[in-house]
DNA sequence: TCACTAGTTGACGTGCGCGTAAGTTAAACG
DNA sequence: CGTTTAACTTACGCGCACGTCAACTAGTGA
């Protein structure tokens, strides 16, 4: 029966990152693996956590930033202080990434219009080089 | 009669930019200033990449990312091979923000269950305060 | 004319997010 | 038992996106 725990090379294949990467993020306290001697062993938390940091990342957050974030899934661990700051972090966060919503909504709008545009001066290039 | 042109300290507080950073833009052909003597000035159409590039970057893109993408904007200056080239790259890059936008509304829905959850906890734990 | 201001060109420095050896250790296999 | 294999630590390196001096220049006003 496989356990719950991952090693280091379980992990990069299931996600597609380096050991060194995974390291990294321990050393930034993104990650809190479990060791059976000197090898980290990987548990269910750290998969969830990995899975948001890489998301993270897509959508541009530094690591610094995914960290205080994950703070929010570790509740049980704070002080109420601490979870209210928390959770205004979140919340200004949610604000954040629905400004980037519409702001990408746009774009993509945008895009499209010059992809129209883009489109129609291919065929029109491409016709005129087929009459000469 | 102000003209359309901007000096550099113009363009910095309009756009909440540093000088080194439109000295940078320039450097990597992002932005094409006109030289009176050795001082730029920035026209409209350095005004409207600099508002593209400052949303490339909030959405993650890299600069060379963006130059590539700005170059839609300039059609009229390539052969039919690059503009294919980038036609094709800037469709890619429509379908990447629209993944990205489905994503970014998933971790939308995610964060509020959390944000929901959180403050149920801290609801309850200063009630629990509030009785001792 | 002299000082002041705004702008310029190098050139080196910095923080982030890892990559990449180099050398060590520990478990596993034949 | 030696040896391969996987993981480990330490540490320097690197590309990106600028920051930060230093030294120079070109107009501007008193």
């Amino acid at each position: 029966m496989t356990e719950d725990l991952m090693t280091i090379r379980e992990m990069c294949d299931a996600f597609e990152v380096t050991p060194r990467t995974l390291r990294f993020y321990e050393a930034k306290e993104l990650l809190f693996p479990i060791r059976q001697g000197t090898r980290r062993l990987f548990t269910r938390r750290d998969r969830a956590r990995l899975k948001l940091i890489l998301r993270g990342k897509r959508f541009g957050f530094s690591l610094e930033e995914i960290r205080q974030l994950l703070d929010l899934y570790d509740i049980g661990d704070h002080q109420v202080t601490q979870l209210s700051k928390t959770y205004e972090l979140a919340t200004q966060r949610l604000a954040d990434m629905e400004r980037q919503r519409a702001e990408l909504d746009e774009a993509i709008v945008e895009l499209k219009e010059q992809l129209a545009w883009g489109k129609q001066q291919l065929d029109s290039l491409t016709s005129t080089e087929a009459a000469q």
